[in-house]
DNA sequence: ATGTCC
């Protein structure tokens, strides 16, 4: 393999498809700073031929450029192989800024802070659950409210709220025994973001999360129930409790009403003050303002909190499906439900690099820390930081670990899923929702969907294919892939 | 993603 080529040349059809994009090795595109006058950086994408097209399909190069020219961002803006345009920002960028003065944006870390993904794994056997399990996807759903703008049966009062945005799934297992101290060495930042002001987050951001805690949402979000269907690698496999045959549950959800909430106060915040800051941008869905400005602390500490909120609802449905576990499932082996990792995948941290302390935007973009990272949780040394991946619904998921070389190709950051490659709209227009739950049923899949056009919406046709996506990660030295997850049961707003 | 446009 030449480690250089000359500039990709491609016939199109879309003005962004001109871009001369250099070829730096086999996954990695690179969009050189001259390339708008505006930008600071270059713009790198790592993907392979197939993925760089339909990267290419939308307004995300424009957008990652666009990115390129923030305040402070330093090295290069970063695309992973499942990028797509999204607000301002595409899901699946990666951008770094440096403090003091470098901005921060609510665009580039989401409307829903914190989504994120929860594994959880069983010593019991695909095998052996099976007949049980019609009876366990039925009771999980009846306990886990799952859909666009629904929430539960209970409130949080205001005193409660405080002490969730405050400590997060930290405060529900130290304080309200939702869980074991074992979780909380794996879950990211354990379970608790430093520096969240519970007063920062606005009345309305709290009436609308007031009744989330313990929700699945819509859109992407689901709950599988899983079996280990292959393992890559044996040695990290072993390392992460995991085995083929095995009863996993993958949780993937985020901040609900709340973070969007959050995400909608401040971008509103920032685009106001704007001009006051001294801020020129090329879109105002990039709202920004300094780290060290009123508007950029306030938003960091308003962001920890909403994701806070996020590690404690994740947290909250581990423990329902824990006791359901427990209750149905104890005759036929040992019904504990291990955490193995959670990971936020729409989040920004202050982390070190050589360039100094960085804000490290990740919008649809999970950590990946390699097995000598200092900010790895002890019982992760060694091993390195699992990067969970869920494909589309009713497909697969991938289990892989960071690698140390993260730090330098990609900030410490991988891909987060398959990435859309088709609207809602055109999803729904492409297969109809009962086709596609008869087709999951034909597979053995136990689905539990109210409804049938949002079924439709986040049919596998609708993403990237998640084993692509992730042979480019791998290939490209972020990550190693341990083992492969396919559902047996399937619950989705 | 989201009380799908206060």
């Amino acid at each position: 393999m030449s480690p250089r080529r000359s500039p990709m040349q491609m016939q199109t059809h879309h003005v962004d498809m001109h871009a001369p994009l250099e070829r730096i090795d086999e996954v990695t595109w690179e969009l050189p700073s001259c390339y708008r006058r505006d930008m600071r950086v270059p713009v790198r994408i790592f993907a392979d031929e197939a993925l760089i097209e339909s990267a290419l399909h939308d307004r995300c190069l424009e957008q990652l450029v666009n990115v390129a020219t923030l305040h402070g961002v330093v090295r290069h803006v970063l695309a992973m192989p499942d990028v797509h345009e999204g607000y301002g920002f595409p899901v699946g960028g990666v951008a770094a800024t440096a403090l003091p003065d470098g901005v921060i944006s609510p665009g580039g870390i989401g409307f829903d802070v914190n989504c994120g993904v929860r594994l959880l794994v069983s010593t019991l056997r695909a095998t052996d659950v099976a007949h049980a399990l019609p009876a366990v996807m039925h009771e999980i759903s009846r306990s886990i409210p799952t859909g666009y703008g629904h929430g539960g049966r209970t409130a949080l009062d205001d005193a409660e709220m405080d002490r969730v945005l405050a400590g997060g799934a930290q405060y529900l297992v130290r304080e309200r025994h939702a869980g074991i101290a074992d979780d909380l060495d794996h879950i990211e930042s354990g379970g608790m973001l430093p520096g969240a002001e519970p007063a920062l987050v606005s009345e309305r951001a709290r009436t609308r999360g007031r009744d989330q805690l313990g929700t699945l949402g819509g859109g992407n979000h689901f709950l599988e129930v899983q079996r280990v269907a292959h393992v890559h690698d044996e040695a990290l496999a072993t390392r992460l409790g995991i085995a083929e045959g095995q009863v996993t549950v993958l949780i993937h959800t985020g901040s609900r009403g709340l973070g969007h909430q959050v995400c909608t106060d401040f971008v509103r915040r920032m685009d106001e003050r704007s001009d006051a800051l001294g801020i020129v941008l090329p879109d105002r869905q990039l709202a920004c303002a300094p780290l060290s400005s009123p508007e950029g602390r306030d938003y960091l500490a308003a962001m920890a909190a909403a994701a806070n909120f996020a590690f404690a609802n994740r947290q909250t449905i581990t423990h329902a499906v824990r006791a359901i576990f427990a209750r149905m499932l104890h005759t036929l082996g040992d019904p504990t439900l291990r955490l193995v990792y959670d990971v936020a995948h729409n989040v920004a941290k202050i982390e070190r690099y050589p360039e100094g302390e960085l804000c490290v935007h990740r919008k649809g973009a999970t950590r990946a820390l390699g097995p000598s990272s200092d900010d790895l949780a002890p019982a992760l040394r060694g091993i390195g930081q699992p990067v969970l991946i869920p494909g589309s619904m009713g497909t697969a998921s991938l289990v892989m670990v960071g690698r140390d070389a993260s730090a330098g190709l990609s900030f410490s950051s991988a891909c987060h899923g398959a990435g859309r490659v088709m609207s809602r709209g055109a999803a729904r227009r492409a297969i109809q929702g009962h086709v596609l739950r008869h087709q999951l049923e034909a597979r053995g899949i136990v689905v539990k969907c109210p409804s049938s056009p949002e079924l439709a919406e986040e049919a596998p046709l609708a993403y990237k294919d998640v084993d692509r996506v992730v042979d480019v990660v791998e290939r490209a030295g972020i990550a190693t892939k341990v083992a492969r997850l396919e559902p047996i049961g399937v619950l989705k707003g």
